[in-house]
DNA sequence: GTAGATTTCTGCAATAGATGCAAAAATGCA
DNA sequence: TGCATTTTTGCATCTATTGCAGAAATCTAC
């Protein structure tokens, strides 16, 4: 509250938290990497960020949130560029290019151990379960968003939007993880599943052919 | 009631079980509603059931899956339902079907203490997290049974599809609980959220208008 | 009905995540 | 430097969860 003259002037504490900080989340990954999520011990990180256990809490809420720390950051990022009106476009295109930020984001190899991180959150049912909320409160940034570009969208609508557009690119992207896709293949993917979301399942051929003959063709 | 010892004899045992499991379940959420989740521990449930505190876990993997038993049990049958197949219709019938079903399911008021279990759900952020795990296992039954119904459809299509269907669904659900819609008002927003999963965002009027009057309010 | 095999229940101990609290240490400021 | 404020820490405690081994209940064959 004091002192805002000089606009930025982090501060030694403020310095010292944020080393802290990243210690904690640099430390705990590198051991989830080495020897396993559940085998890493709160105290274990602790340790290795040369602090002491009960200080761990007072910087993440829970064993697992440390995981999330730099995917967080991230998508804080791709928050504001999501709040960035862009003039001209058409509410679907921002919807769009909305969607495939966060979930770019979310697959991009980020640090040394991005791949770590992807790799728990798919494994750990819990953390599998933690992404997902995080992707519920992406989705309602998005349904939000919808409404303040167009005002006279319902409410049914915007909610059915956001979540048919988040809910089947998440499917594709997890798909992808799993069954290894390349960075490519998975975009190309992901346009298919674009495409799906904006013009319905109805546009799927095999969707719509009439019954399911026992035979193939 | 009757006893007919002919082919189906459940036996002591196993009856003694099922009525152990259900005590157990019928114990914990009556404990929940009484005093709320996180005040009621394992060892006060066990101790309405009667049993000992190390016996819950032979039944409940989790706190959290106590929850979840009567819900698991309504969608074990909602997958029979969803495996049946129904010959003249179009995949895409049956994927709308299934999908209704399921999240009607989830929506009805069952037992005496079906409210409760959708009002912890949508407060506690684990118990949430749970429920999004289990659409995630039905959204992955949903594309096994596209695959099965034409499998001439691509692997993402499938993929892709289930998740929007999913996705949406859900979103519209949790919604109108949240803004405690009565059921009638739900199944019309359900109708609404399912034409938009057939037809793409893409027919939503409003969403592909030329661009957001700038400035105007 | 009883003995022996099988399954379930229970008590006990131990681990680990999480939280509240108050003293100790560090940092900011006059 | 000395006081105010913030952070860190140690400690006690609670609770979920798991492993283990013996006790109790149920089942099967005789």
């Amino acid at each position: 509250m004091r002192d805002m003259h000089h606009a930025e002037e982090p501060g030694l504490r403020e310095r010292k938290k944020r080393r802290t900080r990243s210690a904690l989340a640099t430390a705990a990954l590198r051991l989830f990497a080495e020897r396993g999520y559940e085998e890493t011990t709160i105290a274990d990180i602790a340790a290795a960020a040369d602090v002491s256990p009960r200080t761990f809490f007072s910087y993440f809420p829970s064993k697992e949130d440390v995981v999330f720390a730099e995917v967080d950051d991230r998508l804080d990022e791709v928050a504001e560029r999501l709040a960035r009106r862009v003039p001209g476009e058409t509410p679907l295109e921002t919807v769009r290019q909305s969607v495939v930020d966060v979930l770019e984001t979310l697959v991009a190899e980020h640090g040394a151990y991005g791949t770590v991180q992807v790799r728990l959150i798919l494994e750990r049912p819990g953390l599998r379960a933690r992404a997902m909320q995080r992707l519920t409160e992406i989705q309602d940034e998005i349904r939000a968003r919808l409404h303040e570009l167009c005002p006279d969208i319902g409410e049914i609508e915007a909610v059915a939007a956001a979540g048919i557009a988040v809910g089947g690119m998440q499917a594709v992207i997890v798909h992808c993880r799993e069954q290894g896709y390349d960075p490519l293949s998975t975009r190309t993917a992901l346009d298919r599943a674009l495409a799906i979301v904006e013009n319905g399942l109805g546009s799927i051929a095999a969707l719509t052919a009439p019954a399911p003959p026992a035979g193939g063709r």
